[in-house]
DNA sequence: GATACTATCATTAGGTG
DNA sequence: ACACCTAATGATAGTAT
């Protein structure tokens, strides 16, 4: 049995789409029923399938129905006034979306590098391959942890709560005792892959909504006709 | 560590509340993206929440806009034909769901049963403590098992295919070989265990939409007022 | 095609900093 | 409150029936 990872695509076989709709939905509607009960709110999904004469609507179609009638009873300037209030929500949504990719893309090359620089040192690797950004990068990374080493070794030389240090003369460490290790426990194995996968899945389909927000940006909501949706209660 | 399992009920902590909100929010726009993009439909989540000004919508709203332009266009009198199509189209999900229910306790109870008969023959049990109706399901079961166990000897006697079969004077089997095993390899251990989830969560929390359903029926919506949702393209 | 199963993957409850 | 982590529960893709 090999399970091919499913990337986040229109799946072109139709029964295979079929059965993948019917596991999903029911799936999606447990998960709204859960969200609504666990929470106290009121949610609502609603879903057209070419599989079902009627569109599905969930957790029960009321929440729907008060949209609806608040947005009736909504009077035609209030609504534009939302739509200011929607765009710059949208805005500073995208903003902050924007800060964490930088991030990930930041904190992923720096452990690619740490990798790479790792390797060279226990001489599994060598550097014969790089290219340009990647040499400048792992330059940057060996000060970096050269600085962050002779830190470590003042602090080492200055406290004096721990066991000990032995030094050559020339202030290179030679053994430290009842210190903690220097590897960040972080850094080892796997641990924090799981966070990316929202990047995986963009770049496997770089879809329309996303791509003004930029990838794994993918919770605002986009108002193409500010005539809907926004009842005024939440305005006050 | 312990992480006991949690109940669908509301949660009381006001920030734990919070919390579980916007881990599932997100989880769960992230499905309606997902079901959306493999299957190719359209499909929305509208989340009233008290953390957030606005409503939350997804995967956009141009599918919700959509539903409520169809349902402006629809006549008075298509709406409530549709109500009669969506009336008998629950009626016919509560039948199914309530012969699936049923189906299932009568399978939960036979598995119970079994367990108990397995524990008298290997001495493991006693039937001093169980009550009348158990025990004459119990009853039931074994005048079962005894007719599979002649059907199985008649069926040793005849086939001429297997190695064999050793048997007493009085027709007593004593040991057949190259024959598959009689115990069914779908009742030993938790398999099957899975499936009952939903009535557990029923349990913890009988809510008014499944009351009328039946216990585990969470898909069939409730039209409370016939005015609204049902475009009339789906009813040529 | 629907159902059932289960190995595998994803989500999240309850922590911590 | 917020971001992150991980053990544990939950969802589901592929398969068998």
């Amino acid at each position: 049995m090999t399970r091919k990872k499913v990337k986040l695509a229109f799946i072109m076989n139709d029964s295979a789409r079929k059965a993948t709709y019917k596991k999903r939905k029911k799936g999606l509607m447990k998960k709204v029923n859960e969200l609504s009960t666990l929470c106290g709110i009121d949610a609502c999904a609603i879903i057209y399938s070419p599989y079902e004469a009627q569109p599905e609507v969930w957790p029960n179609n009321i929440g729907v129905q008060r949209v609806l009638a608040q947005f009736k009873r909504m009077p035609e300037m209030e609504q534009s006034k939302k739509m200011v209030n929607q765009e710059s929500f949208i805005k500073q949504r995208i903003t902050k979306a924007n800060e964490q990719l930088k991030k990930q893309i930041k904190e992923n090359r720096e452990k690619e590098m740490t990798e790479v620089m790792y390797q060279c040192l226990t001489g599994k690797g060598s550097i014969a391959n790089l290219i340009l950004p990647d040499l400048n990068d792992l330059g940057g990374l060996v000060d970096q942890t050269i600085k962050d080493i002779s830190r470590r070794i003042e602090s080492l030389k200055k406290d004096t709560t721990g066991k000990g240090v032995a030094m050559t003369p020339e202030g290179h460490v030679m053994q430290a005792w009842e210190k903690r290790p220097m590897v960040d426990p972080n850094m080892s194995g796997m641990g924090g892959m799981q966070k990316t996968q929202w990047f995986t899945d963009w770049m496997n389909n770089p879809s329309e909504q996303n791509m003004g927000l930029g990838p794994g940006y993918e919770m605002a909501p986009f108002v193409d006709n500010p005539n809907l949706m926004w009842p005024n209660h939440y305005f006050p």
